[in-house]
DNA sequence: GTTAGCACTCGAGCAAACAGAGTGCTAACA
DNA sequence: TGTTAGCACTCTGTTTGCTCGAGTGCTAAC
């Protein structure tokens, strides 16, 4: 049996319905809607087909019918349509980076925050992780003997802390003079790769100084890759309990669990690099997300993706407003990136 | 009317059953418990005492008593009886902290998760108020022409950032010069209190280098002193749908709600500096707690409170077990804090 | 002052009854 | 041949009535 036009009609108008009801639609429903100048008899035909090629299934007999999740896969791949924002709204949204958004960690957070609140979805986003950052300016500050501590400002404008504790001793002097050769040599190399470049530029240090360089670069090295480094913000976590299908106290739990564990979060993100990505229930990885939709976009620089932010909610969600506005969001904050480290 | 042994004896057990159970409690099952020697009856009659004073109520006429915040009060105040921990929960918590922490917003994120594990309630912390801490070390790094970011090092190893704006320009030069005096006259004064100290040690500079300052001071006044710079760590939120007072879907959004304005919380910590504090129910400010408890403790450096951490759930607590953890959990943070510093 | 006994009250839980929404099937219609 | 009207059927949610059990307050006896 073949998806014709009127079956894709059919499923379509459903798809939309129990979007913004939650409510099984039935074929009198349906029938009523302008554009569907079918008898309710026709339509049950149609749904009976469509419930046979799995993409509407009904609670039980003497329910309507909702949507599959290969209803929302189909609908996702053919039937959405990109909306426009309007123009105040996106005037809005511009008018609220620009005004005091210094720094990349801080127009993260604040994306997740409109993010949600345009959408009344949970809404998360990472800051880049430190292989995709450059490196501006670092500096060791000796914190007593056998402490140092290391303070990387990255190019983006992130500031970066480690505590790294030595076996030798290092004087103030000897940290100035290293600070001063990691400086020339670091400047605009990626994080990720900094320890091979650094040898060539020994040769004005002293021996002592040397041997505490190479003791440095290897912690640094290990601070730097560290998975935790990638900070995770994420709003409007009481939104999910305005969908229905989370009353469930045992759902909502599981869901609020997981979000609070960020690196579960930033695991997903960090894998999620493409430029608008879906993930429809059972396609997450995650547990706790089977049944939800999960949409993330990238932000970039030049051109190369460097972080992720999007929103979970329930499968039912408004696709076409939700991708809409994740598309926009992306193309500002690209904007602002650049700007801010150019 | 006035409590006496026997009334105290009583409330006191009520108040011990109805926390572990979160059932009404009735005459018969207490008549039950060893230590009541004490029929139902005459159990009945002291209830209803109680409940004229106010210190119980039943949620209907057929129901057991339930300890009203009154009750929960008197038992904070009178009856309650700090525990022992016991050696081996005391080491546990002791090595996990010793092992990995070298800075102070790493062990209060830690705290926060210690106490929410070790409790079972949802818990928080909040890092010291910029006007607490100590400069060890700072530094103006420019960014571009007009901007220029300050890295500032505190005792208490806390790094902070802030992003300044200049009218002016300021050459690499310039801010390195500036920080030199920077350095020398701010090492180890309150960051609250710096701007007035400067002026006096200026003469080494130029006339820009001293314009440049003049106009910086301020701005970093500014950032220094402003509310968000506290940072609220919180864990286990996901555990507050462990009790059945939580299970209505209306409280359990608003709490989660309430807990993720940061602002809102850090405000409740910041104004919280006593010792120990205990808020029951409708002594609570913010209206989402006003069916909770909400326990603090203070951390200290020099004998001075300089953050706030604690733990918030039903008014059915278990007071004596999180007040005996809080106890012991700040002499720990306070240990740890005083050893990082020195 | 304490306790046993008893009538009374209220909620939780269960079953039966009912209304409403929706279906599938059949037969008639264009 | 595809579409539609009609109808019997199914299932859920809600309401109603009922019983059971837990707990109370009061009274009278110890």
């Amino acid at each position: 049996m073949a998806l014709d036009e009127r079956k894709l009609k059919i499923l379509d108008a459903i798809v939309k319905e129990y979007i913004s009801t939650a409510d099984p639609v039935g074929s009198r429903t349906l029938s009523k809607n302008p554009n569907m100048n079918m008898s309710p008899a026709t339509i049950r035909n149609e749904m009976a087909d469509l419930e046979e090629m799995g993409y509407l299934y009904q609670p039980h007999t003497s329910a309507g019918r909702v949507p599959s999740e290969k209803a929302y896969r189909l609908y996702v791949d053919q039937l959405m349509k990109i909306m426009d924002l309007g123009n105040i709204l996106q005037e809005e949204i511009k008018s609220a980076y620009s005004a005091y958004m210094n720094e990349i960690t801080g127009i993260i957070e604040h994306t997740a925050q409109v993010l949600s609140s345009l959408t009344n979805y949970t809404s998360f986003g990472i800051t880049p992780h430190t292989k995709y950052l450059n490196c501006k300016y670092m500096r060791l500050i000796p914190v007593d003997e056998h402490r140092v501590l290391m303070v990387v400002v990255t190019k983006e404008k992130i500031v970066r802390n480690y505590n790294i504790r030595l076996k030798g001793q290092a004087a103030e002097s000897e940290l100035e003079r290293i600070n001063n050769v990691l400086n020339i040599c670091l400047k605009d190399i990626t994080l990720n790769d900094f320890s091979d470049q650094i040898i060539d530029k020994m040769d004005s240090l002293t021996v002592n100084e040397i041997n505490l360089l190479q003791e440095i670069i290897p912690l640094l090295k290990e601070a730097l890759t560290e998975k935790d480094v990638v900070k995770v913000y994420s709003d409007g976590m009481d939104k999910i309990f305005n969908f229905p299908e989370f009353f469930d106290i045992e759902k909502a739990k599981k869901f609020i669990e997981t979000l609070n564990h960020n690196n579960i979060l930033a695991n997903i993100l960090e894998n999620n690099m493409e430029d608008l990505n879906i993930q429809i229930g059972d396609e997450n990885k995650i547990q706790a997300f089977k049944d939800c939709s999960l949409i993330t976009a990238t932000y970039k620089i030049n051109g190369r993706p460097i972080g992720t932010f999007g929103v979970v909610g329930p499968t039912r969600m408004n696709y076409d407003y939700v991708v809409s506005v994740l598309n926009f969001l992306r193309e500002e904050l690209n904007a602002h990136i650049t700007r801010l480290i150019t």
